[in-house]
DNA sequence: GAACGCTTCAAACAGGCGTTCGAATGTTAG
DNA sequence: CTAACATTCGAACGCCTGTTTGAAGCGTTC
């Protein structure tokens, strides 16, 4: 399961992922973890410190990643001449999808994200909002533009039912819903084509 | 916080109930909960048997009353002479939104969901699926009815998105985006709005 | 080769976990 | 009052938790 080739440390953070995705954060032991990681139980404590920073870095290996390229993203759709919504969606939505589709387990880690979300534990989601809310604001403020006559409350209500559909369809990419006979990639384009045309009525609703 | 006038069994639940919203069915032990609702510790295991047993008993108290009003509010909807695709998504949401207004510390629970959704736990979802599965099935085959130009698939991928979107609002309520000087009740109220007029829109997509 | 820093290791630590048990207590029926 | 039952209680069970410790294994540098 974990690739010998790769350092303790990255180790530790993919078999972690996977098992805080599958079992949760309390629900996974670091002896679960270090054992599938096939690397001493100690090893978490001298790498991280503590479970509690192991978690943190983890999520700060992905989503550093994954707002760069939405960022980028973001970027390329506002030098167009002419942004429409679509786009602006989809430039959120195509990273996170193929970090789902990355080869290094980035697929747990869209789960564990849903799962962070549903947790309410406040250094959790304080840890993202501090270091990645910039992104959303950025989004936001586009899609604003993009929808003058939307009030200040219903945008505010509709992005976060954005956010939501977003978070709970894709923990569930690759677990039920994909049907026998189509590739990995086919079906998150499907869904990618599905989410922003819905994403995109419901924001413009009147 | 426990009213001391209920039973043990429904201390227990009550408590919990919150403790588990708060911190994961892992997170809270029962020595939590029955210290939270002053009952000695075997207890659980008196009333209840063990702890999964506790939370599935926990579920089907809530859940055994949320699907039952829906599924009123559903047929009542259906008794109409021209049921609307609004008045149908206002008859999933309003009972889940009574529910958590509920005095009776429903609130709580209606974050437990959201975490139970995000859990891939396959032993809670397969309780929550096979015992209140029905319901919504009933539902998406109103909502197909009123869009029949719809493809199973996309009906399938949207209903997906409505209920994540629901789900994630709903974990928040109360939590971060309640204005002062609102109540509860009129602060759900326009939530139920909000998103009934964006789900009816993203439904709607072309 | 000795000394150094970095990493790994086995073992142990104190403490919390779910569960069980037998005695004590409370409640109901004859 | 007594017998029978239901509930509560404190204490203990064995197991697992995150973390710490000190020694052992390394490759590098003097």
């Amino acid at each position: 399961m974990i690739n010998p080739h790769f350092s303790t440390k990255e180790r530790i953070l993919s078999a972690a992922e996977d098992l805080f995705a599958k079992s949760g954060f309390a629900g996974a032991s670091l002896r679960q973890v270090t054992s599938a990681a096939n690397v001493n139980l100690a090893a978490v404590n001298y790498h991280f410190g503590s479970k509690e920073n192991l978690i943190n870095e983890l999520f700060k290996r992905r989503l550093d990643e994954l707002t760069a390229s939405r960022t980028a993203a973001l970027d390329k759709v506002r030098g167009t001449r002419q942004p429409t919504l679509e786009a602006v969606l989809e430039a959120f939505v195509q990273p996170a999808l193929s970090l789902a589709s990355d080869r290094g387990g980035g697929s747990s880690f869209v789960r564990l994200l849903a799962r962070a979300f549903a947790e309410h534990d406040q250094r959790l989601r304080r840890f993202v909002s501090d270091n990645y809310g910039h992104v959303l604001k950025e989004f936001a403020k586009v899609i604003a533009h993009l929808l003058p006559h939307l009030s200040k409350d219903a945008l505010y209500w509709r992005l976060d039912f954005v956010s939501g559909a977003l978070t709970y369809a894709m923990s569930d990419f690759g677990m039920i819903k994909k049907p026998a006979g189509i590739s990995d990639e086919q079906h998150r384009r499907t869904a990618a084509e599905h989410f922003v045309r819905f994403a995109a009525a419901g924001l413009r609703a009147p």
